[in-house]
Formats: C-alpha cells, structure tokens, sequence
DNA sequence: ATAACATATGAATGACCATTCATATATTTA
DNA sequence: TAAATATATGAATGGTCATTCATATGTTAT
C-alpha cells in the first residue's frame, strides 16, 4: 500500500461531483449534456471533472455526433459498486459523524 | 445515497493521514504515541486526526494509564478492509492515473 | 460559409482544512 | 506538591483545488 495509489484513489473519488458522475456512470454510459442535467452541475464543471476522471483511467469516452459519450473503466465499476454498498451499509456509523454539524462541512452541502 | 453520508465517509476516510491511522488501528489497539510512530505524524497533528475520527463513529477511546488506546470500531474495520483491498486489487487501474504527475499531488507526498 | 449546438480549456478566485506552534489539561511518580 | 509524561486544544497560516466566467474548439445542418 503506497501513498501515491491511496492518495489518487481518494483524490478521484473523494469529490462529491466526481463520485455523482461516477455513481451516475455506472448505471449507465452519459454525454456530456445528460451528466450536466443528472448531477445539475455546471457544464464547465462537469467537463472539468470528465477531463480529471480520464486522466484517472476512471472513464472512457467515445465521439457519436455532435456529443461524447463517457462509460465507467470496467475495473472501476467494482469500486463505486462496494463503495455505495458500504456507505449504504454503515450509515448509521458514518451518519452519526460530527462532522455534520461542522460548519465547513454543511456549508458545502446545499 | 444522500450527500452527507457520502461527504462525510470521505471526508473521514479520504485524507491520507486519517486513513493510515485507520489502517494501522485494523491491526489493533493502539494509543497516542504509537499512532504518532508509526505514522510519523506529529503528536499534536495526530491528536486533532483522532477527534475527527472519533466525532465520525469511527474509533473509540478508553483510558488505561496515562495513555488513551484508540481502537476502530466494529463495524468501521470492514469498510476499511475492502477499501485496502479494492485498493490494492484495482492497483494498476488506479496508478494509470495522470494525477500521479500532476504538480498538486506530488508535491505532497514526500 | 455561417449559424447553432456540444464540449473543452484557461485563468482567476475563494474556501476548506491539514498542519504547525504554542500552550493547556490530565495522570503518574518522586 | 512538583516534575515528568501523555494527550488535547486553540489559533493562525498556507496550499490545494472546486467552481465560475469567458472563450475556444469542434461538429452538424441550412
């Protein structure tokens, strides 16, 4: 286990726009305009995430017209799967958390 | 899948420093000062990472001594155990990465 | 070729928060 | 009780990076 693999694990994931996209993403492949209307972030926003997953081997994507369809990296779906499972698991753990009253935190979460 | 628990589970487990604490308490118990070596964190650093920890529900505390001996919590250790090995499982996908080179990241890590 | 649509890119800003330093609190031993 | 050890806490700072705005690039249709 190595800082750098744990580190752009957590990195990729960790965001909460890139794991929206990413949870999105493995129901099903997305272009561009459809993940920008899933999570209701900005366009801009969501290419810039788009551009970081890429780097990341986390998607692929493939031109059809006018628009480009990402798809999540058969290794990763794995991933995103068992994480929503345990998040979905331990709730009760991870909701108990203090955090959430934190101010740095609820200030982020609209 | 609501935002808070998903922010609040990466916000606890996705920072580096955090993590190898957790990492290090699946082996087992340990206290203040053993935490602080063997992740070489400063004690006073080590100390805030373990009041966040412990605001999350994931680890608890008893006095024995002078000392406090963190423990994780029960139902903490497996998601840590399958992050690990999703982690390490995924290893190849997950260092193809291009963040790897990015500035932002390299410079943290040591 | 130009308009309209779809996506990407660059730069700038601002906020979160990890870390550090200094100090406080708690516990044991002399 | 004072000293030593172990841990916690508060405040301050600095860097990373998500987001936004403005604009560029690419694609299709008229």
């Amino acid at each position: 286990m190595d800082k750098l693999e744990v580190k752009t694990f957590f990195f990729a994931i960790g965001d909460y726009s890139r794991f929206s996209i990413l949870a999105r993403l493995v129901e099903k492949d997305l272009n561009v305009g459809e993940i920008t209307d899933a999570t209701g972030l900005e366009q801009s926003n969501v290419s810039h995430h788009l551009s970081c997953l890429l780097n990341c081997g986390f998607v692929s994507v493939k031109k059809e017209g006018k628009s480009r369809i990402y798809s999540i990296n058969p290794g990763v779906k794995p991933i995103i799967d068992n994480v929503i499972r345990h998040i979905e698991e331990y709730r009760d753990d991870i909701i108990s958390c203090d955090i959430a009253d934190r101010e740095y935190i609820s200030k982020v979460i609209k």
